[in-house]
DNA sequence: TAGATTTTGTACCGATTGGCATATAATGTC
DNA sequence: GACATTATATGCCAATCGGTACAAAATCTA
C-alpha cells in the first residue's frame, strides 16, 4: 500500500527491477495495443516482472495505463524542450516540434505508431471517467504548449498582432492529432511532412 | 458461407432480424467501446441476436468491426451530402460540414462519442493490417471530400487561386480528427465550435 | 406430405482474462 | 541470530473470452 519509491533505502527485500525502465516497457506495450488489447500476462512477459509485483508497484491495469499516458507525455515534452530552446524563430520552433513528433509517430520496425495518448486513450475514454479526464488534461497540455510558443513569437514581433493565439494553437494542436491518426494508419513520412508544412504555412506571420 | 443478402426471397428459414438494423446496433456498440473492449456477448445482447447468427451473417468479430467502420462512414456521408447540396458558398459548405460532425461527435446521453473511425480504429490499427488499411482508406476518403468541396469553391472563384487545395484539405480534415479526439475527451460543444470557426478562418478566400 | 434448405437457440469448447492468496526469499535493524 | 519488513514466484480463482457443434424450427419446392 505505502508508496516509498525513493528516499531512504528500503528496509525489506530490494526491488529486482528499475521502476522507470519497467514503466517505459509498459508504456511501449500500451502504445502498441491500447488498454483493452493488452493483458497483464503480456505486460508481465514484456517487463520480466511477475503480475503480483506489477500490481503492487503500479496498481491495477487502468492505473498502469494512466501512468503510461503520463510517462509518454513526459517523453514528448523532454524531446521538444531542447528543440524549442535552440530554435531561433517562431517558424523554426513550430517546424522543430512537428519534426520531433513525426519522428516519434512514424513507422518503426514495421509498427505504425502514432501517439499513445490520442490513438489509444480516445478509445477507452468513453468507458472510464478517469481516462477521459486524464486525456482531457493531456490535450489541454498540448494546446498550452503551442499557445506558449505562439505567444513568445508574438512578443518577438514574429506573429501578426491580430492573430488569435488560442485559436491558432488549437488548430496546430489539431494537426498533431491528425499526424497521430494518419501515422497510425500507415501514412508515409512524406505525407506527414506535407501536412506539417501546410500547418506551418497557415500561421499568419508578421 | 454463401452470401445472398438480397435478391430472390431465400429458401430456408427466414431471418428474424433486419441486417441493417443489427449492423447499426453493432456499429454503436463498437463506437462506445472499440474492438477489443467489445465482446461477442455484448454484441449479442445489444442486438438481440445470438452469437452464431451474428457470426453467420457478418463473419468474425474483426469483420463485424470493419463492417461497422464502413457503416459509420456511410452514415456521415449521408448526413453531409444534403448539407453540401443546400450550401450556397464554400464558407457555408465548410461550416455545414463541421456543424454536422460536431453534432455527431459531442456528448450524447452522457457518453463522450467522438468519431468511431478515428477514436477506436486507430487503437487497433497497429495490430491488424486489415484494420490499418481500412482506416487508411477512410481517412483518404475524408481528405477527398474536403478537397472536392475546396475545388468546387475554387471553380466558383471563392478560393484564392494560389491556394494548395490538397494541402488545405489535409489541414481541414486534420481539424475533424482533432474534433473527434477532443469530443471523446469530453470537450464542451462551444470549444469544438471555436475550433471549427478557427479552421474555417484559416481558409484563404478569394 | 416429404424432402431440401437455411436460421435459430442451447450448450459447450479450450484458452485467456484480471486479480489475488500464500509461502518463500532477501534485506535492514536490533 | 531473531525479528520486522518488503519483494518475490508459484499457483490458483471464478469469470469471461472468441468461436462452434448440433439439433430443433421454419420456410420453399415438389
Amino acid at each position: 500500500m505505502a508508496k516509498r519509491s525513493k528516499s531512504t533505502r528500503s528496509r525489506g527485500r530490494p526491488r529486482k527491477f528499475d521502476e522507470s525502465e519497467v514503466l517505459d516497457a509498459i508504456t511501449d506495450l500500451f502504445w502498441q495495443r491500447g488498454l483493452s488489447g493488452t493483458s497483464l500476462d503480456a505486460l508481465s512477459a514484456a517487463t520480466g516482472v511477475a503480475r503480483p509485483s506489477l500490481y503492487a508497484t503500479f496498481g491495477d491495469k487502468e492505473q498502469m495505463y494512466l501512468a503510461g499516458l503520463r510517462n509518454f507525455f513526459g517523453r514528448i515534452d523532454a524531446s521538444i524542450s531542447p528543440v524549442l530552446e535552440e530554435a531561433a524563430s517562431l517558424d523554426e520552433s513550430l517546424r522543430g516540434i512537428f519534426e520531433v513528433l513525426i519522428e516519434l509517430y512514424v513507422d518503426h520496425e514495421d509498427i505504425a505508431r502514432g501517439c499513445l495518448i490520442m490513438s489509444t486513450a480516445a478509445t477507452e475514454a468513453s468507458g472510464s471517467e478517469r481516462i477521459r479526464e486524464e486525456l482531457g488534461r493531456l490535450l489541454d497540455g498540448i494546446d498550452a504548449r503551442f499557445a506558449q510558443v505562439l505567444q513568445r513569437g508574438r512578443e518577438h514581433g514574429e506573429l501578426d498582432p491580430d492573430a488569435d493565439v488560442e485559436a491558432l494553437a488549437s488548430v496546430l494542436a489539431g494537426v498533431t492529432h491528425s499526424l497521430s491518426v494518419r501515422a497510425r494508419a500507415g501514412a508515409e513520412r512524406s505525407q506527414l511532412e506535407q501536412l506539417a508544412d501546410a500547418a506551418v504555412a497557415v500561421v499568419p506571420y508578421a
